[in-house]
DNA sequence: CGCCAGGTTGATTTCGCTCAAGCAATGTGG
DNA sequence: CCACATTGCTTGAGCGAAATCAACCTGGCG
C-alpha cells in the first residue's frame, strides 16, 4: 500500500507508482520530468506540522509514504480532524489555486515522506497542460462531496454508527485482508483524534470501542484492529444481531 | 434584499442588480446579452423541487428572488439540509462542470423566481471568458470552506450553540435592522429543517428555542424571530450571563 | 525511579431521543 | 357553516446516551 516513490532517495516522479492514480497522471513524460526536477522530497517525523492555519500558501504537497491529516480549529480553540491522507494524495492545492492563506493545518501522523511542489512550478504545469486543471477541478468537487456526506452522516447517525463508518473508510485505505477473510490494520490515529472525527469525547469513544468488542464486531488492541466480517460492517450499524 | 431581476417579467440580465455580486459580473455586455437571451426564468411554488438527487445535470440555476435549499439524504432515508440559497446565488454548477448526475436535491423554500442556464450556453460562456472559470473555482472553494467550517462546528459545539450560530448566519443574509438596533427576520425554514441543519430532532430544537427565550437572547413567534443584541449573538454562546 | 502522555474505567449529572398527548392554524367535504 | 382530518409545533415523562470529573493503569523516557 505505502509504496516508496522511487526509493528512499526519491529518485524520480517518472518511476513513482503512485503517480498513475493521482492527479499527475495526465502529465506527459516531459512534463513529469519537469515536475520531478523541481519538486522537493522531505521526511517528516510523527506529529510534525506540514503547514499551519493562516500561513501563506507557498505550494502543494504530494504524499509519498506514511499518513497525514487535516486539522481545523474554531475560534474557541477546539480542533477536529477533517480528513486522513494516504500515499498518492495531494494536499494543500486549494490555497495555491486561489492564492489564499491556509484555511486549515496539516500534520504527519506517522513518519512520512512528502514531496513539495512550488507554486510557480505548479502554475507552469497548469498553463502547459489544461487537463491538469480539469483534474484538480474534479478533485475539489470530490472533496466537496466527501465533506457533504460527512455532514449528512454527522447529522443523522449515532456516534456508534459514525465510528463504524469511519472504521470502514479507514479499512478501505489502510487495511489488509487475512487468509480467513477478516481484515486488520494499524489505526493511523490516536483515540483522541478518532473521537474528534466523529464529534465526541475520547472517553465516549473508549466505551463505544468496548461495545463493539462485546458485540463481536471488531477486536482492538492498542492501535491494531481486527474486523471479523468486513463486508458486514456497514450493515451492522444499529443492528448487531446481523452478526450471526 | 430580495430584488427582482429586471421586474416581474425578467426582462434582462443586463438590468439585474444581483449580477454585480454574482459570478456573472466578469461577463462583458455582449456576453451578458448572450446569457440574457438564452436563460429561462421561471416561478416556483413553496416546496417545489428544482432538481432531485440522481438526475442528470442539464444546466445551472441562478436565484432571482425567494429562497431555496440544498437537501441531501443518506442510504437509510434520513435527510438533512446543507445550505440555504438567496437571491444572487448560483446553484447546481457542480454537476454541470463535471458532467455528473445530481449529488443532492434542491427545492424552493418559499415562492421564488429562478433562472435556468442550459449546459451548452454555460459551456460557451466558459470557453469565451476564462475569468468565468476562475469565478466558479473560487466559488467551489468557498463552498468547500463553508462545509469544513460546518463540520468543525458540528463536531465541537453544543446543539444550543450550533443553533445560535445558524441563527447568526441566517440573520446576516435575510435579516433587517430595527430603529433600536435589534434585528428581526422571517425564518425561511420550518423547525424540522432548522433542526436537521444542526443534526437534532425538532422537539429538541423546540426546547432550545424555549431556553433562548428564557435567556432573553431572542423572541420567536411562528417564523418571525427578534434578536435583541445581534452583535452579541456569537459571544453569547454558552455564556448567557453576557447579556447584561 | 518519578514523571508524563495516552488510554481505560467508574460515578454522577446533563442532555437529547423516543413516544405520546395536546393545540392552533388550515383545509376539505358535506 | 360545521365536523373532521391534516400539518406544524409545543410539551411532558421516561429512558438511554453522552459529557464531565476523577481515579487509575500502562508503557515509554528522562
Amino acid at each position: 500500500m505505502a509504496r516508496q516513490c522511487g526509493g528512499a532517495l526519491g529518485v524520480s516522479c517518472l518511476s513513482c507508482q503512485l503517480r498513475q492514480h493521482s492527479e499527475w497522471r495526465v502529465l506527459n513524460e516531459e512534463e513529469t520530468r519537469f515536475l520531478s526536477r523541481n519538486r522537493k522530497s522531505r521526511e517528516y517525523r510523527a506529529g510534525e506540522s506540514i503547514f499551519a492555519m493562516g500561513e501563506p500558501s507557498h505550494g502543494l504537497y504530494c504524499m509519498v509514504s506514511g499518513t497525514a491529516a487535516i486539522r481545523k480549529g474554531d475560534a474557541e480553540g477546539n480542533t477536529a480532524l477533517l480528513r486522513v491522507l494516504y500515499p498518492g494524495d495531494t494536499l494543500g492545492y486549494r490555497g495555491v489555486l486561489l492564492d489564499e492563506k491556509r484555511r486549515y493545518g496539516a500534520e504527519a501522523l506517522g513518519p512520512s515522506r512528502i514531496c513539495f511542489i512550488d507554486k510557480p512550478v505548479f502554475r507552469a504545469l497548469l498553463a502547459r497542460n489544461p487537463a491538469l486543471s480539469q483534474q484538480f477541478l474534479h478533485r475539489i468537487a470530490k472533496d466537496m462531496d466527501e465533506a457533504h456526506d460527512h455532514l449528512v452522516r454527522n447529522a443523522t447517525l449515532s456516534n456508534r454508527d459514525k465510528f463504524v463508518h469511519l472504521l470502514h473508510a479507514l479499512m478501505n485505505r489502510g487495511g489488509s485482508t487475512a487468509t480467513d477473510g477478516s481484515r486488520f490494520m494499524e489505526l493511523p490515529l490516536s483515540r483522541r483524534d478518532l473521537a474528534s472525527m466523529i464529534g465526541t469525547r475520547h472517553e465516549t469513544l473508549s466505551r463505544i470501542i468496548g461495545r463493539l468488542e462485546e458485540d463481536g464486531v471488531a477486536r482492538f488492541s492498542g492501535r491494531t484492529v481486527h474486523v471479523r466480517k468486513p463486508h458486514a460492517l456497514l450493515q451492522v450499524m444499529q443492528r448487531p444481531a446481523l452478526l450471526d
